[in-house]
RNA sequence: AUCGGGUUGGAGUAGUCAGGUUAUCUCGUCGGGCUCAUAACCCGGAGACCGGUGGUUCAAAUCCACCAUCCGAUACCA
């Protein structure tokens, strides 16, 4: 008898995407797959399943575009979250399904956003709490603000702040450290400060009043936490973890002097400029967005609890198994093994009144179970990057290919460990070698063969040569592969998972080899077709079991499978733990079987991605924002300030404090020479500059680079693609000669 | 320079926290087989002193120390 087992309750929490830009790779790989993996293996074995994640829509950057643009945050925001949630579903992750397929008290998804009202109304509910329990406290910092001609007092955060070191006298110090001589401060010793976004603006300190959080009082407890997730926790998660509380936990800020965000709960006057720190709110969103799902779609949908439905997810209760897992990217792991569950920890204290605690009780909200935080993804070697136009945008993507086969190699190759790659070419080998290769073709070879047989239209004609017990042993490989998977699931480990899985695939290549029913297909019966077709038949039970193995990985092949096999059931419906129950009568599909994947072209790909990058680029130059500003066109007067002039370069040094430059001694007129730095290294080699002619500015004031004064510089051509040429003239021409 | 992460057959990786038989898998490569299938599939072989040195231990890819080297973030720039 199957054991009856209580069905699990479990979260899925995805990281908040920032909705300033359009979600990339490295999003996808590091967390939006993994969770939608999750989410639906989770569904497969019956657990009823609530996912929570959105757009993250306040804090600086959002405004800083929407000035740039010239629109307002909210215009950003709305923008790009149309875009994100889109893309999402369009990849194949759940997002769309806001009440499970099998019914509401299943669960559901909801991707939500942060400027969502009833959002901002329960933070604001959470920060009273804590304020009233005593777990915020308000000081009074000093901080740089610049004040414009009508008195408009502005706060500037430290890194928008630069001025003269108090140490060694540079002038590009920044608002809290010398990059010169690398001495830090504390922000009110600068010298002559200004504003960097507006050098000009008037600029002072002035006290301002803020809130913290006391992240400090839950440094035993979050310790405490951690060493119970020790196992648990990948290394990254482990370590990052151990770093932070190893350095003490220090109070933080929760509110900001910024227009942009939630505004705080208090009438007082002196509290009206001030918002919600987005840190603070957005990690909050977990908590909001599954009382939002219960209010908006549980209530609607008449799940037995209503608008209190969320409860069965996030708060505590000894009868029931709950499970809580959280997906990011390492940058966001503290957030998430720290301060988050400290806050949980301050809601459950404040309305219990009972001590802080990681323990919970009956009636509290849940600490996470796991936080399977990814490493990144780059793009051929280096960071995805939205400001240096590094990336493979998801959107642009899904326009050209299928899905699944981003979802089979960012499966495959995902950070899990360590960084990985996305590379066009492997992504073109993996997914024709492997995915088609093994996968596809071995679907393709059982449907196409099986079609090869006689069969009125509505009968499997593999049924008669159906014969289990010749496969004893066969059968039992692929269990133990399927439980293989399951584990490596279990613990979010998903390159393990679907390596086994294709392993099964593997296996159904050699069954098909071993057994060779093409010999049979016209043959008259025999003992040797019954056996070979029944190996035919097995090949056609384990197509069936992958489609609900890969669901997870692949959803829209695994769909045409089910459609091709001839199963009328939804696929929803059938259990992962019932994937392999081969004791059901096999179905069939008249209409012939088509390829699941086509393969793809390299060199194709090549041109596409080529054409994509250098339109990107001509649309980036062309920016109205550029043009509004007067900025296409200067004076003639002015291009003539610039004083351009050849030189030949005599020798070039290591410069002692920085990676990029060197430093270049270069023969500017017959009769002198001048320092300049450049930054040139790992583009030039110290050979090949030596020697060189080449054109430089020489006008340009003196500028301290990393404590050596650089006098001019030198001309480079660059495409903004990382190739960098110097200029040079044609032919020989007396060092000093002006260039016009 | 500061901080963080790596270094395992030709490439990419598993294993490292909790040390223990022949170090995992994918691709590639070489030889053979099959010909149903999307030039795919199946079998077999070759190929690694686990970055280096020293230490702890009966035993080290795994723990410790030092060194080398690569990558990322930040700063410096064309």
């Amino acid at each position: 008898m199957p054991q009856v087992r209580k069905m699990e309750c479990v979260t899925i929490f995805m990281a908040w995407p920032y909705a300033n830009g359009p979600l990339h790779l490295g999003h996808v790989a590091g967390n939006c797959l993994p969770a939608d993996i999750q989410y639906k293996f989770e569904r497969a074995k019956g657990n009823k399943v609530l996912m929570c994640s959105g757009s993250d829509e306040h804090g600086t950057p959002i405004t800083v575009s929407a000035e740039e643009e010239g629109i307002s945050p909210q215009e950003i925001v709305d923008r790009y979250h149309k875009i994100n949630s889109k893309a999402l579903i369009e990849m194949g992750c759940s997002w769309g399904d806001n009440v499970d397929p099998r019914g509401v008290e299943y669960g559901g998804a909801l991707y939500n956003r942060t400027t969502d009202i009833r959002h901002k109304e329960i933070v604001k509910e959470v920060f009273k709490l804590l304020m009233e329990s005593d777990f915020l406290e308000e000081k009074t910092m000093q901080q740089y603000c610049s004040i414009s001609e009508d008195g408009i007092i502005k706060f500037l955060p430290d890194r928008y702040v630069e001025g003269e070191c108090p140490n060694c006298g540079s002038e590009e110090a920044r608002g809290d450290q010398c990059d010169d001589c690398g001495v830090t401060y504390d922000s009110n010793e600068l010298l002559n400060p200004r504003s960097k976004m507006n050098p000009t603006a008037k600029i002072e300190i002035r006290d301002t009043d803020h809130l913290f959080f006391k992240l400090n009082i839950f440094q035993e407890s979050l310790e405490k936490h951690a060493s119970e997730r020790s196992h648990i926790w990948k290394p990254n998660v482990r370590s990052m973890t151990k770093n932070w509380l190893n350095m003490g936990l220090r109070s933080r800020a929760v509110t900001r002097d910024i227009s942009w965000g939630i505004k705080l709960p208090f009438d007082d006057d002196r509290w009206k400029t001030k918002r919600v720190y987005v840190w603070f709110e957005a990690v909050q969103g977990y908590f909001t967005c599954a009382r939002i799902w219960a209010e908006r779609f549980a209530h609607k949908y008449e799940h037995s609890e209503g608008a209190d439905a969320w409860k069965d997810w996030l708060i505590y209760n000894p009868d029931k198994k709950q499970k809580h897992i959280y997906f990011m990217g390492k940058d966001n792991i503290p957030f998430h093994t720290i301060i988050w569950p400290a806050i949980i920890m301050a809601m459950n204290a404040s309305k219990s009144g009972n001590l802080v605690s990681n323990s919970l009780q009956n009636g509290d909200l849940l600490l996470e179970n796991n936080v399977a935080s990814n490493e990144y993804l780059m793009l051929q070697g280096g960071q995805f990057s939205k400001s240096r136009k590094h990336a493979v945008w998801l959107p642009n993507f899904l326009e050209e290919y299928d899905p699944d086969t981003l979802r089979y190699y960012l499966s495959i190759n995902m950070p899990e460990t360590h960084d990985t790659d996305f590379r066009w070419d492997e992504f073109v080998d993996r997914v024709n070698n492997e995915l088609i290769g093994n996968y596809g073709n071995f679907v393709n070879r059982v449907l196409t063969l099986a079609h090869r047989l006689e069969s009125d239209s509505n009968e499997n004609p593999l049924s008669k040569y159906d014969s289990l017990e010749k496969h004893h042993e066969k059968i039992m490989e692929i269990n133990s592969l399927h439980e293989k998977a399951t584990k490596s699931l279990e613990k979010q480990r998903f390159k393990e998972a679907l390596r086994y899985i294709m392993t099964i695939s593997q296996k159904g290549n050699i069954l098909l080899q071993e057994s060779a029913p093409w010999k049979y297909l016209n043959s008259e019966e025999s003992d040797e077709k019954n056996n070979s077709l029944s190996g035919l038949a097995l090949g056609w039970r384990i197509v069936k079991s992958l489609a609900i193995l890969t669901r997870p990985f692949m959803p829209f092949q695994s769909e045409r499978i089910w459609a091709m096999i001839g199963e009328k059931s939804p696929i929803d419906d059938v259990l992962w733990q019932d994937a392999l129950s081969f004791e059901r009568n096999l179905t069939w599909n008249n209409s012939k079987p088509n390829a699941l994947f086509k393969k793809l072209d390299l060199k194709e790909i090549i041109e596409r991605e080529d054409m994509i990058a250098s339109e990107y680029n001509n649309d980036n130059e062309a920016t109205p924002s550029a043009r509004d500003k007067g900025s296409e066109y200067i004076q003639f007067e002015d291009f003539m300030k610039v004083e351009m002039k050849t030189g030949k370069i005599l020798s070039v040094e290591e410069h002692p404090n920085a990676d990029k430059l060197w430093v270049i001694k270069l023969q500017d007129t017959p009769e002198s020479t001048r320092t300049i730095c450049a930054g040139l290294k790992g583009i030039y080699d110290k050979e090949k500059l030596e020697g060189m002619n080449v054109v430089y500015v020489a006008n340009l004031e003196p500028r301290k680079l990393r404590g050596i004064i650089s006098e001019g510089m030198l001309l480079a051509a660059d495409d903004g693609n990382g190739n960098v040429k110097l200029l040079t003239p044609e032919g020989d021409i007396s060092t000093g000669s002006l260039v016009r």
